[in-house]
DNA sequence: TTGAAACATGCCACTATGGGAATATAATGA
DNA sequence: TCATTATATTCCCATAGTGGCATGTTTCAA
């Protein structure tokens, strides 16, 4: 087994650059897949691939209008992303902390010279 | 090309399981890699070949103390997806505001019955 | 000096993945 | 009905990634 499958698994889903652009250009908004494909310059085939996948994670839904699929960002499937990344907010925090502190350090020793 | 390298790309090295385990299990304070082989019951080779990963990504540092390699957080590193984030937070915080309009409307329709 | 402990690295096999090209499917308009 | 537009799907290839196993390498202790 080499890695989770992207289609299960919210943290691949958006491992991939390509998906994570899609996601961007759907930020303001449902659009057709044709757009993205202009906005992007990916392969249409390509296009429709990545929506699967972030279909699948449950990152986009998608509604039919005519002969287009209209697809939207689902950004509450975020959220477990959000929550692992919110456990390092304090670390992050303690060493930029740190980091103050030792700037303030080399400021006090710029004083004694 | 399948991916962006797990190596140079933050989103990529925190795709993997283990290796989100692993940064999770040096959130306390830095450890030796056998701490966190008896810790997630993973192969000591996995476990550095992930260490190694994480540290080109510098998601950790290493510091060797007699024939110990002490790794601690870089959790610094995480910024970048810390800012990707950041840009769906209002996106989220829409859609659960929508949510809570839903809901005061379907209580609203629970009163006229 | 020798052996063991603590890690790192190399090699191998299997699988999943991304990308390209062609093709299938569905909806629309003439 | 037929051609066209808009997407989805399939096939194929090259590659990268994970995991197991064996083997280096460094450090320490007897």
């Amino acid at each position: 087994m080499a890695r989770a499958a992207t289609t299960s698994d919210v943290f691949n889903a958006i491992a991939e650059t390509q998906r994570r652009e899609i996601l961007d250009a759907l930020r303001n908004g449902e659009k057709p897949v044709g757009a993205i494909v202009d906005e992007l310059s990916i392969s249409q085939p390509q296009v429709s691939k990545h929506l699967r996948v972030l279909s699948e994670v449950g990152l986009v839904k998608c509604r039919a209008e005519g002969r287009r699929r209209l697809y939207r960002l689902e950004p509450a499937r975020l959220k477990p992303m959000h929550e692992w990344l919110a456990k390092y907010e304090r670390a992050l925090d303690d060493r930029l902390d740190r980091i103050d502190e030792y700037l303030k350090e080399l400021l006090q020793e710029g004083d004694l010279q």
